[in-house]
DNA sequence: ACAGTCGATGTAATCGATTCCACGAGGATC
DNA sequence: GATCCTCGTGGAATCGATTACATCGACTGT
């Protein structure tokens, strides 16, 4: 592959000038220009981005790395993640934890040894030493999704609070009493909050929120499915089932399936994250919907905001109640009024 | 960041020791080899990979260029890709196309700029200029799923021959004599494919695929929804759509729903690919289900056998048939003996 | 006419690693 | 006791870029 040196040969000319052409340094000869233009045409010389990545300290690349690519909420973040940066003349390389603080970690530390820009994180867990070391020393991060408290580092992120609230009022709308979650692990933010989000806009109608109705889930489809089991073999199983994530949905339907029960009439679901298929499932299921591909953007912003110098801004936007017919017929149209 | 000369420094050693001791070199003392470790521990060093990159000429990277990160088939094959190259020791940068060939060639470029070693592919379209030339030049490639004809690339994919033909009977048994395809873009070889097997197949049961009942779709959700309500709107429409992707089987779903119709009682549908969610959809849909895992793990041991020197193995696996309600009722299990 | 300025260019240092080569000490061989 | 290896080590070249600094010619202003 053709260097410089090639280059700077072809036209001849020294490589310093070749390389002013190529950053587009003013004082370059129109002559000199076009020479190492044309030896740059022959030879098909593209710059060695390692060698400049060496000489620059820059990479002009992101990590992003993300809890689990099969999960469709968060390969919809790494598109717009994608999207943005490419768009701020960034590249992204994504890592995916699946779930795993031991992934996590081998994925972190392969982007800080490639000397990666900034970091975009959603950690599964509460924070490796090496993620914390990370977080205070010199690569600059964001949180995205998921957070760790007590850093001090841009956390771009949804509430899912109102949007809880409004699930709650639809489920009690619908005469549902006995309400139970798939929550997820709680060394993570989102798997914490749900659950307390949840409680409290139960305990706004008087309901309580038993330990035997909280179900510890992983995110994963599995873990639904066995946690809906469990509920459904206590001896006053709940009505209404809300399952953390979007996965944990489906392993719920898998179970409901598997003992030829029916949602809603046998146990009603509901989940956190709106998929696509989410309308075209039997029966269609009633979501709480992130501004996903936002919340990639304002990420990504903020990201390149720390790195290039300037502030760099947390971000909170708001969830929405996405009604279906997953918890019950004839539904009240409870929607907020945010798009 | 600490460099080798901290490390060095620390230890009271020369660079060169430091480096042998990283990359275990024998003729070091355990002596030095002590010191050395113990610097690298109390500075907390870790080499640079771009340095490193730059002087060995190797990055341990694979390229890994999907044709839509938001299609599920094809964020399963990144996950066993990265899977299997972590493996052996190798890690795998994500370029997204989004089905556009302008995009591919920019992750191409990209890619190709960072000095990977290794390039896997599931192009969009027959060829771009770059892709030939890289292709041709010194960076190993295999494709997988996908290929382009005539350039010698070990490929990597699924053969549905017999899963379509497995899929026909099934159709024709139950009655059905108007089957439409929704076919992916003609420049992809799957594009064709599935169309040619899904003529052939139903050549063995006398059955025509007249023009009209090929709609043009690129593997997304929303031609899907097009080429659909295309087929409605035909004088004599078809009893079945075949969808060339999962994507676009649920743009199919979209555009029967909007018009009040059912699957299968006012249209049948069949899908390439098999996701988890087609077993909740309603009705469940019957698909044709690629071995992707397996389709990553092959892809990524052909390409580091290209790389590490070892000829590198074209490998083709079935497809299988998975027969659930979305062509009709009662259905004749009809499934291949393979696994 | 001469000093000063400016624009274009080349030389060489540099980034952080790897690795060839030379060198010195110690042990084996005769 | 001289020679020859072997082993451990350090110095320095190298990978392919960027960029500070020096140089040189031409032009400008007085």
């Amino acid at each position: 592959m053709a260097s410089i040196k090639d280059v700077a040969a072809e036209a001849g000319v020294s490589v310093a000038t070749v390389s002013r052409v190529l950053n587009d340094h003013p004082s370059v000869s129109a002559e000199a220009r076009t020479r190492v233009l044309a030896a740059v045409e022959t030879l098909g010389y593209r710059p060695n981005a390692v060698a400049r990545s060496l000489r620059t300290d820059q990479t002009h690349t992101l990590g992003l790395v993300i809890s689990d690519v099969l999960n469709p909420y968060f390969t919809e973040l790494a598109r717009s993640v994608e999207e943005e940066a490419r768009a701020l003349g960034y590249s992204v390389i994504i890592g995916n934890a699946d779930e795993r603080p031991d992934l996590q970690d081998h994925h972190v530390r392969n982007l800080l040894d490639r000397r990666i820009d900034g970091l975009l994180v959603s950690p599964t867990d509460g924070g490796s030493p090496l993620m914390l070391d990370a977080a205070r020393g010199g690569t600059p991060m964001v949180f995205v999704d998921r957070w760790i408290p007590g850093v001090d580092v841009p956390v771009v992120r949804s509430d899912g609070r109102a949007a809880v609230r409004d699930l709650v009022a639809h489920l009690h709308g619908l005469g549902h009493r006995r309400l139970a979650i798939i929550a997820g692990p709680a060394a993570t933010t989102t798997g914490r909050e749900r659950v307390e989000a949840f409680r409290e806009a139960l305990g706004a109608y008087g309901l309580e929120l038993p330990d035997a109705y909280i179900g510890q889930g992983d995110f994963q489809a599995e873990s639904g499915r066995r946690v809906t089991e469990g509920f459904l073999d206590l001896p006053e199983p709940p009505e209404v089932v809300f399952a953390a994530d979007n996965l944990m949905a489906l392993g719920a339907l898998d179970a409901v399936r598997a003992r030829g029960l029916r949602v809603p009439d046998d146990l009603a679901l509901a989940a956190f994250d709106d998929i696509r298929w989410f309308v075209h499932t039997d029966p269609p299921i009633t979501a709480i919907a992130q501004p996903t591909g936002e919340l990639g953007r304002a990420a990504v912003r903020a990201l390149v905001d720390r790195i290039e110098g300037r502030p760099g801004q947390s971000v909170t936007l708001p969830a929405r109640l996405v009604v279906r017919r997953s918890c019950g017929e004839n539904p009240t149209p409870v929607q907020r009024s945010t798009t």
